[in-house]
DNA sequence: ATCTTGACCTCTA
DNA sequence: CTAGAGGCCAAGA
């Protein structure tokens, strides 16, 4: 066994499907946060890693918009397609904000767990 | 190979 | 409340 290693190491490329899989599950009206995705994947503290997961998904079809940071601002939104589609789409599904780039986190708050439990 | 930046988080002062 | 520092892992120059 050395040929068919592709070095698909202690979690680099793996980690990023694993993301697009957590995103793809966050249900519409919902948002979740880059921590909450990284400890989910057993990084607690690679919540940066989440982002570059998303960077290479936008244009995948992925809900990329539906992931905030701890506080609920939209960090992301300029790595769009454009800066304001994400609080577009946000509205668009009913997610309410308590800023001009700040969700209410409180109230549409999505864990990964949460769809461990009920599935 | 090193250094810097990055869609972050947490702790401490 | 704000500011600074440490940690995480990866990509670009």
């Amino acid at each position: 066994m050395a040929d068919t290693q592709t070095e698909t190491g202690p979690g680099s490329a793996d980690f990023y499907e694993r993301v697009w899989d957590v995103v793809a599950e966050i249900p519409a009206g919902r948002v979740t946060t880059y921590g909450d995705i990284a400890e989910y994947l057993g990084r607690r503290g690679a919540a940066r890693m989440v982002g570059w997961a998303l960077n290479a998904a936008v244009g995948s079809g992925l809900p990329c918009h539906r992931v905030v940071n701890r506080n609920g601002r939209l960090t992301g939104k300029r790595h769009f397609e454009t800066p304001t589609v994400m609080e577009e789409r946000l509205r668009s599904e009913g997610v309410a904000f308590v800023d001009d780039d700040r969700v209410a986190l409180d109230e549409h708050r999505w864990k990964p767990l949460e769809a461990l439990e009920r599935g």
